[in-house]
DNA sequence: GAATAATAATTTTTT
DNA sequence: ATTATTATTC
């Protein structure tokens, strides 16, 4: 008995494969990393394989870490020697030790979204580009494509003669990463892309690549893009010592679950993967483990809608299971709340514990509510991803000046906290030793130094050189040897004082703030550790731009998790709540309304189908008649996909909220509270006459309603009226009480006149000043 | 010239 | 609702 008979007839073609190309279709649920974990172990303990010739690339760190803890259960022995990693990750361990062919410094920054988009404003102003027609957005979005498909500066300038646009893209393109280069700074497009560089330019790293890695193996490789495709062909193009080309690549993925196309993922890197290698063996593991019949059923019968996929027939020998769940609320807020006590009784009646649970939904917007009720009813939760932890403004602060510490030439670190705390460096003192640095050709941190040579800075001279000493100083202890990140840390929140500085400030949420610069401390700590050798501050610095939130969820901690349904892919939980299935939101807006909406419906599409085949035991999907937006109430049908699955596999459960308010669950008592909340107070927005408007949106599914549910009306039915008239009194959020003296037929919507006394007269739109009638 | 108050703009998904 | 930019005050 081994380990390799608990595997399937073709889990186990696809482990003993050892030489040339393989190409694994691995459904949902259907084994995949147990393959690829056993596929390690088999060629190192059958095939005498060497770990140091094994490279693994996965996405996430998570994805990374697992496997290798797998490979180590399985093995026993030297799988810290296999290079497990992400493509970004593998990029920046390769690049640290060569990017100097490149003309880089090896201390290279690496950029984040937030980052990309400071720079970006930088040189939206520099070339006077109105950012109303070219938002910073677009423009970023424009040139992380053409780095996905290997299009230089240069060559993008060369297609975009005779087209304006195009002209312009191709401008702020080579001055984005001429300003790149003078930071010594790689945005995470270019940790590809100057790897493909280097192995282009280093005939030398490229050999000692591929000689390094031959046994390559990619996970998720239907999200892979043009330009990590030729990274990865480029190492498997090396030879082995016999002086063979034997292209020991396998790669594994799922076309259905493909849904980072946005992000430049190149479907046809899976659906012509035998065409550009044609010796390729295909593998097809169609065995779902995880879901029951009916969950699986429902995915297949949602993902069947798209056209143009790899033919394939998921099936399970799973018991039938539950059935799938749908539930229509009113308000997302009763949606919240019925989740969550949903979710507090099955864990009080030792039916399942939190870490059973997951809520995943389509836009990080929705986890707010969630938080909310979960609060409230005191259960333990982790929202992954939503406000970034690096993403917040002390965090930001603070690795601002280890950044500047660590590389000067990083002038978008420096000059965020030049000013920060309160120096008396404005932004007219910045923007002369902008001018200096430009003219001299030198970095910003540079011209700081040199700021008593400055035309017309006298007094701000003096201002800026003490902050030039701190950073010297902070410099020089970088050298000691007993040097630590934390002490650096400490001895930055010391010197700055930077913490009695936002105590100064009177903010409300002061104690929150302090508490995140300590848990900022505590990873600093515990990264410190973890190494085994002393780190240093680009290590770390790297480990921040690199490690997502997901990659910290761990299995020994008892809650419910909220996520993405871009963040769910790869994980699984018995119990899925699937909500705010509506047209509009899932599908998004921005699909339905695409250029080439069916192209982008698909994607949707798989998008649903990963949700749904996240689910071992249960699935409940939920969708709300009215959901706060951006401070705006929309109204939206359900969703698409709730149609696409069959009416055998579901049930329509009751709005319990609506139907019988006394239902007799344990948290009755909360429900009459709870629609005094939402009656009177609510009818306001709920009369708009934009409401009907934004209904409409989802009317598509008017002549064909999937539902037998008796279309409930939501608070009144007067929708597409306002409750006031002119010569009433209303009151306003932000101007207070007025009186309404005009009102004006502006096509869907009311342009209401209302004079606020002292505050002056203002027209507004009803659908957007949300006036309350008072009388 | 800098600090502060007021106003405009923004969000789909992520390494 | 939160954050970046502009107008105003000191």
């Amino acid at each position: 008995m081994s380990i390799y008979d608990t595997l399937n007839a073709e889990q186990k073609r696809a482990v003993e494969h050892d030489k040339g190309p393989l190409l694994i279709l691995a459904g949902a649920g259907s084994g995949k990393t147990r393959v690829l974990t056993h596929r390690i172990a088999y060629l190192m303990e059958n095939k005498g394989v060497n770990p140091w010739n094994i490279l693994a690339l996965t996405f996430t760190n998570k994805a990374a870490g697992e496997m290798r803890e797998r490979v180590d259960n399985i093995v026993g022995y030297g799988s810290e020697n296999i290079w497990v990693s992400t493509f970004h990750s593998t990029c920046v361990r390769i690049l640290r030790r060569w990017i100097d062919v490149l003309g880089f410094d090896k201390g290279f920054t690496i950029y984040d979204s937030d980052d990309q988009k400071t720079l970006m404003r930088e040189i939206c102003k520099y070339l006077q580009i109105d950012t109303k027609n070219m938002k910073e957005r677009s423009l970023l979005s424009v040139i992380s494509s053409a780095k996905d498909e290997l299009i230089t500066p240069e060559e993008y300038e060369l297609r975009a003669v005779g087209d304006f646009t195009k002209g312009k893209y191709a401008a702020v393109y080579k001055e984005y990463q001429k300003r790149l280069r003078a930071n010594n700074a790689l945005d995470f497009d270019d940790l590809i892309c100057k790897t493909i560089e280097l192995f282009q330019t280093s005939k030398e790293a490229l050999a000692y690549y591929q000689r390094r890695f031959q046994y390559i193996m990619v996970d998720e490789y239907q999200d892979t893009n043009t330009a990590q495709f030729k990274l990865i062909k480029l190492l498997a193009d090396g030879v082995n010592e016999e002086g063979l080309r034997e292209h020991n690549l396998c790669v594994v993925g799922d076309d259905d679950q493909s849904i980072y196309k946005f992000r430049g993922a190149n479907i046809f890197n899976i659906l012509n993967f035998e065409k550009e290698y044609p010796q390729a063996k295909v593998i097809k593991l169609e065995q779902n483990y995880r879901s029951t019949k009916r969950i699986l059923e429902a995915a297949n019968e949602v993902i069947a809608n798209n056209v143009g996929r790899k033919d394939k027939a998921l099936w399970t020998d799973n018991a039938e299971g539950d059935v799938v769940h749908f539930t229509q609320f009113d308000r997302d807020s009763q949606e919240a709340e019925c989740i969550v006590n949903e979710i507090a009784q099955a864990v009080q009646s030792e039916e399942a514990s939190y870490q059973d649970f997951a809520i995943l939904y389509r836009t990080n917007a929705q986890s707010r509510i969630f938080e909310e009720k979960l609060v409230v009813k005191n259960i333990p939760y982790k929202i992954i991803g939503s406000i970034n932890f690096y993403a917040r403004k002390e965090v930001k602060d603070l690795l601002s000046y280890l950044k500047t510490i660590g590389n000067g030439q990083d002038s978008l670190a420096v000059k965020r906290i030049i000013n920060i705390p309160k120096r008396g460096i404005g932004l007219a003192t910045i923007d002369k030793v902008e001018e200096y640095a430009i003219r001299n050709d030198i970095s910003f941190y540079e011209a700081l130094r040199q700021a008593d040579y400055i035309p017309g800075l006298q007094r701000a001279a003096a201002r800026i050189s003490p902050f030039v000493s701190l950073i010297e100083i902070l410099k020089s202890n970088i050298s000691r040897p007993d040097y630590s990140i934390s002490d650096l840390l400490d001895e930055i929140i010391e010197a700055t004082g930077y913490i009695e500085d936002l105590k100064g400030q009177e903010l409300e949420n002061e104690d929150d703030r302090i508490e995140i610069i300590g848990e900022l401390k505590s990873k600093i700590v515990a990264f410190e550790e973890a190494a085994l050798e002393p780190p240093s501050l680009s290590d770390f610095l790297e480990e921040v731009a690199l490690v997502s939130d997901i990659d910290n969820l761990t299995e020994d901690n008892n809650v419910v998790v909220l996520m993405t349904l871009h963040s769910a892919k790869g994980l699984e939980f018995p119990y899925v709540y699937l909500c705010g299935m509506e047209e509009g939101i899932f599908p998004s807006y921005m699909s339905i309304h695409a250029d080439d909406p069916e192209t982008e419906i698909e994607e949707e599409r798989r998008l649903c189908y990963v949700g749904i085949t996240r689910a071992m035991k249960r699935l409940s999907l939920s969708a709300c008649s009215q959901r706060m937006l951006r401070g705006e109430t929309q109204f939206n049908r359900p969703s698409r996909f709730i149609r696409e699955i069959p009416r055998y596999l579901l049930t329509m459960e009751q709005n319990p909220y609506n139907s019988n308010p006394f239902r007799s669950n344990s948290h009755a008592s909360l429900v009459p509270e709870f629609n005094s909340r939402l009656q009177p107070a609510g009818v306001a927005h709920s009369t708009n006459p934009a409401a009907s408007s934004n209904r409409d949106m989802g009317s598509i599914f008017d002549k064909n309603k999937p539902f037998t549910q008796p279309p409930r009306e939501f608070g009144g039915s007067n929708l597409g009226t306002i409750d006031y008239g002119i010569g009433d009194t209303v009151s306003h959020i932000k101007f207070g009480v007025g009186l309404v003296t005009n009102i004006n037929n502006a096509g869907k919507d009311y342009e209401v006149t209302v004079d606020f006394g002292t505050t002056g007269t203002k027209k507004m739109l009803a659908s957007f000043a949300k006036l309350k009638k008072l009388s």
